[in-house]
DNA sequence: TTGATTCCCATGTTTTCCCATGCTATACCA
DNA sequence: TGGTATAGCATGGGAAAACATGGGAATCAA
């Protein structure tokens, strides 16, 4: 890794879940939590049966976008804070590099043995495998439905 | 990351309140108040039945950002700040690591056998099991309704 | 004294830590 | 080029530490 810092989850992996619950994070997603000296954070994604995660660097600049006094009171302000952080906890990882998902999160994305990292940027997604492959499917047919209007990036296509 | 750690309260965790009124305030929220030298500070919310909690320090801030932002239109806030320091309590932990809630918050927050802790990112709430079920479920679908003009996490786009 | 608060110890459970094993991919050597 | 050594990684299991929680003794206030 540079010094740069273009930080970004990829690639889609999958990894057992033992009888503990435990997970290895791949050791890509490792290698950026250590570089940025911050934790995992993982939540119930909003709109989908899967775990999302991120660095818990990027909750806390949401959390310092929020919390200048003017909006000290505001309420739409008080139920997102509910919601994410309520539902938000760190995940560190031993020192094989793995974490264990509480039952509350795995209930939710319905993963029992395997667990699929998916990689999304700035975040990932966690999956059961035959979700996420129906998930991908419905994505890349939506994708090919919208591609005559998609611009092609740098001015390269085919 | 840059120099200054992040100190979020998250999650949502459910403890005991014993014969004596005490809780085991969560070891997180815990290592917070002890990596900042602050002191915990509660308070009845003022907008739901619960006990709102944050580090003494925020309030501190708090204070200090209503005395530079004195304008025309600051008087509710004023009155609202007023409530609060007007309530609030500092309460330390002992060396298990619980605090002594005190009657007046307790009946403000129908807590009697259990006391469910709410991470809201500096803030944090605690519920009467029941009620906070119940809120959850109203602000998720709240944020749900909301949802197409809700800006994404952190400013990041997925 | 009575009631309440603080401090300390005991216990069961959960979580974390550590070591061992086997697999896989990359590098190395003949 | 083909085979082998090496390092990194995923995974399993047991030991140790941390945590939530209950109860008793000591301290303090009215």
């Amino acid at each position: 890794m540079t010094a740069g810092k273009t930080f970004l989850f990829m690639d889609t992996i999958a990894n057992k879940v033992d009888a503990k619950g435990r997970v290895s994070l791949p050791s890509d997603y490792r290698a950026i939590v250590k570089e940025l000296s911050t934790d995992i954070v993982c939540y119930r994604s909003l709109s989908s049966p899967c775990i999302e995660g991120c660095t818990e660097e990027l909750l806390d600049r949401l959390a310092s976008d929020m919390e200048n006094s003017l909006d000290f009171f505001s309420q739409t302000q008080d139920e997102l804070t509910n919601l994410i952080f309520g539902d938000a906890r760190r995940f560190a990882f031993d020192s094989t590099g793995r974490i264990m998902l509480s039952e509350k999160l795995l209930k939710h994305a319905e993963i029992t043995d395997t667990a699929v990292f998916v990689g999304k940027g700035r975040k990932f997604q966690i999956w059961n495998p035959e979700n996420w492959a129906r998930e991908e499917a419905r994505i890349r047919a939506e994708v090919f439905k919208k591609r005559p209007s998609l611009k092609p990036v740098g001015g390269q296509n085919d």
